[in-house]
DNA sequence: CCTATAATTCGCTATATGACGAAATATAAT
DNA sequence: ATTATATTTCGTCATATAGCGAATTATAGG
């Protein structure tokens, strides 16, 4: 039960189900997730971590930056109903169609251009 | 999106999850729900009126009692894929296990009965 | 009509959560 | 080593939510 209920928490804010549809089969480092969602790193990164404890997002540290993405078919049943259910609900949604525009603008900039542009800030 | 955060809100609370098992396949007043949550009235009813609102669950109003049971085959596919994910996540979890027998004991007054004596209290 | 009662709504309190900026941590580059 | 920088952690505030009891609503029965 508590598995399942930090899943469903996890999942009980909409600005968290926008970072899992911007890392669906596609790894963004922590900068580009900031961008897309236009949040302060620490909210973003608090985020981040509440997907990732609850086993929906993976993530990879590649030197300064982390990568994180939806979790792939090593994930437990649970977590792979729960990211089929999100992503078949929300196909066709308003803000998540946005949002597939703003992430093609943060994908044409590399991270390090990002990072430098948001330290400005 | 708002009708999906509706939802996920909605079930991002245990006792919600717990109501949403022991409404399965079966309808209960609002009296029965609240013997076997062991929760206040007025919770109680909150709680059965933010699941009904996300239409998780269906309601009938019959006489002075009010049924609530699990929404059927007309429910939307997000709904219906909402529930058949709670319901094969928690199968075999221990707290629903336990609810289960909490449930045959309410079950087996009735309604008229577990009123008086919640009317005692 | 009046009373009893099943359920809901309201007012309140305590706790949880999301947001931010500042400080801390960890790694790369000089 | 020291500095720069990507990310996380911490402290704080504002808002949201779960819980209760009291008051209200709606229906059944006397």
């Amino acid at each position: 039960m508590r598995d399942f209920m930090e899943i469903v928490k996890a999942m009980a804010d909409e600005n968290r189900i926008r970072i899992l549809y911007c890392l669906k089969d596609r790894e963004l480092c922590v900068c580009q997730v900031i961008e897309f969602l236009g949040l302060a790193p620490s909210t973003t990164s608090k985020h981040l971590s509440i997907l990732h404890q609850a086993r929906l997002l993976d993530s990879q540290k590649k030197g300064r930056w982390v990568y994180y993405r939806t979790a792939g078919p090593d994930a437990s049943p649970v977590v792979q109903q729960a990211l089929a259910w999100v992503f078949g609900a929300l196909e066709q949604d308003k803000q998540i169609q946005a949002d597939r525009q703003t992430l093609e603008a943060v994908l044409r900039m590399e991270p390090e251009e990002l990072c430098k542009i948001q330290a400005e800030r």
